[in-house]
DNA sequence: CCCATGTCCTGCCAGC
DNA sequence: TGCTGGCAGGACATGG
């Protein structure tokens, strides 16, 4: 589940050995992926084309490449984005490889394809790829408390949601919102418009932390999860209550509790979370 | 605009 | 032991 974390780790693995090579072949193994254009102009676009810059955007990972062209990817829940010698047996369900100038493979595998990517120009397919609606970066300076106690205003839904919803902040999954509402010491069902101005401001201190220490950490690799160079993060060792149902709550001791909210398993300490 | 629900997809694991 | 059903969840489509 690559969330903010995850796909910035990736960025950063990616860069030195992706940035200024040329893509010289392509391969779509399983069309389904490429949501734009059609798989054979995808396949006829992209060769020759140097790629310029590697970005992200919430959890959309942006290659622009030459003739105002970008690549983007979104990894889903399952994405892997690898790169690797053309000699190493590809992995199951590994649905793009792009050849590089200089011999390395960059391969898209996806077991559950969830993920998607979509080639085109700019900014045209930032707006198909519904980067436009996307909301503020977290760890961007536009990202302030006033910003975030406007966002969670007027909202009957609880505040995990709000979290959740990329419209409103872009890059949160369900592991860093569990971790951020814990570090706050806020309930996940709480309405996200009856929080104060002192919640809000320990919310938005929370966020910038947990999502800060996830790329420290090089991300969280609980079972599928990987960066550019194949390579496991670490983050899972100092996860609060993700995944930890059952187990006593690092601050007090007491038993973390799971509860679903909005179709996801949450994760939280009724005392620390009055 | 706001919100709730259904849908996609496969690997894994509890339970029989 | 081997099968099966349910669960995991990011984002969007749909409908109220």
């Amino acid at each position: 589940m690559p969330e903010l974390p995850e796909v910035e780790t990736i960025k950063r693995t990616l860069k030195p050995k992706v940035e200024g090579r040329v893509i010289e072949g392509v391969e779509v193994l399983n069309p389904a992926v490429v949501c734009s254009p059609s798989p054979e102009e995808f396949c006829s676009l992209l060769p020759e084309k140097r790629i310029l810059d590697i970005g992200r955007r919430g959890k959309y990972l942006l290659w622009q490449v030459d003739g105002g062209h970008a690549l983007v990817w979104h990894l889903g829940m399952t994405g892997r984005l690898t790169v690797s010698s053309p000699g190493v047996p590809l992995e199951p369900h590994t649905h793009v490889l792009l050849t590089l100038d200089g011999g390395l493979q960059v391969r898209y595998a996806d077991p559950r394809r969830f993920g998607r990517c979509y080639l085109g120009p700019v900014p045209g397919v930032f707006t198909l790829a519904g980067l436009d609606r996307l909301g503020v970066e977290p760890l961007s300076p536009e990202f302030t408390p006033e910003g975030l106690k406007g966002l969670l205003a007027g909202r009957r839904r609880c505040v995990k949601e709000v979290l959740l919803d990329q419209h409103c902040l872009a890059g949160l999954g369900n592991i860093y919102c569990d971790e951020a509402l814990f570090e706050a010491g806020i309930h996940p069902l709480r309405p996200s418009c009856t929080l104060t101005v002192g919640e809000v401001a320990r919310l938005h201190r929370a966020i910038r932390k947990v999502l800060e220490d996830g790329i420290c950490h090089g991300g969280t690799s609980i079972r599928d999860y990987i960066d550019g160079d194949g390579k496991r993060g670490c983050h899972q060792e100092y996860l609060a209550v993700y995944g930890r149902a059952g187990q006593p709550c690092p601050r007090c001791g007491g038993p973390v509790e799971r509860l679903v909210v909005g179709g996801r398993g949450t994760h939280f300490c009724r005392r620390c979370q009055g």
